[in-house]
DNA sequence: TGTTAATTGATAAAAGTTATTATTTAGGAT
DNA sequence: ATCCTAAATAATAACTTTTATCAATTAACA
């Protein structure tokens, strides 16, 4: 996949495009959220990068995060247990599937919702700017280990 | 709309079967849980009963909360910013659409969603246990004033 | 009416995020 | 290559929201 170096690429030119530095921790974070399938927490990041900057701190993984959210560069994914989760390889809303026992997300492949948007836009008078579309249930690893 | 009320009597009587006791506090927190189409906040519950209640203590709202929501009587809504909101007239998952000028939340009909379920059930091999659904945009009152 | 366990109210504690501030550093100018 | 300055970092304090604690109160039953 070089979807992953292409989006790390572009995360960077827009940091560097609106006039903001390029430190080697601002790399580091950029770097896990292009590239990370797993939808990672701040406290992922924190501890994942701890390894390479045993000084980093937790402040500036969140000032990043905020910067990057601000530049529409990563999508924030809040679950009602006040847990964040994000997304910097697919940053437009998009809907997740999320294993209930692991906390694994997986992205579905659904097309049926721009047709919902319109049948919302209709009935409501609302005018749709974004979504939020999350299933919950049980992934067929957990189903089987009966965990 | 007797809905109300009937909602009103079902939690109550949930409440009672589970063995817990009928307070005055507890029926002020349940009746607007089974009343407000607001979808209110903790803080706007806890506001509201002070009215009547001047020493009704925020730690009563949220532990009737935690109890109404373990029974299933009660929808609870938590947004990426923190916020929560709660829906007592519908228990059960159901999408919102949300504006994001004056906060209202609306209930849309929507039946093309257990469809969209089974899709992600064959796409995915989970197993969905459960579903949330947000449209986000400008009511059309918010339109109309240009607030 | 009395008894007892649940509930309440007040507050402390916990968890997660944001703000503050001194120190460090990236990046442009010299 | 070095200097300068504004921005970024690290450490920690402050803040916000929710949960836990515990003494005082009260609903429900005998």
């Amino acid at each position: 996949m070089t979807d992953h170096k292409d989006r790390f690429e572009i995360i960077i030119q827009k940091i560097r495009d609106n006039g903001h530095k390029i430190t080697p921790q601002r790399l580091a974070i950029v770097k896990i959220l292009a590239e990370s399938k797993f939808h990672p927490s701040v406290e992922d990041i924190h501890v994942q990068i701890k390894k390479d900057f045993p000084t980093m701190s937790l402040a500036t993984v969140y000032k990043n995060i905020a910067l990057i959210k601000s530049l529409g560069e990563v999508l924030e994914l809040g679950f009602p247990d006040g847990s964040n989760r994000y997304d910097g390889r697919k940053p437009t809303p998009h809907p997740h599937v999320i294993c209930i026992k692991c906390k694994k997300i997986v992205d579905p492949d659904l097309d049926s919702l721009s047709e919902m948007k319109r049948e919302v836009e209709l009935e409501t008078h609302f005018k749709i700017l974004n979504h939020r579309l999350d299933f919950f249930g049980i992934c067929s690893h957990c189903m089987a280990e009966k965990i």
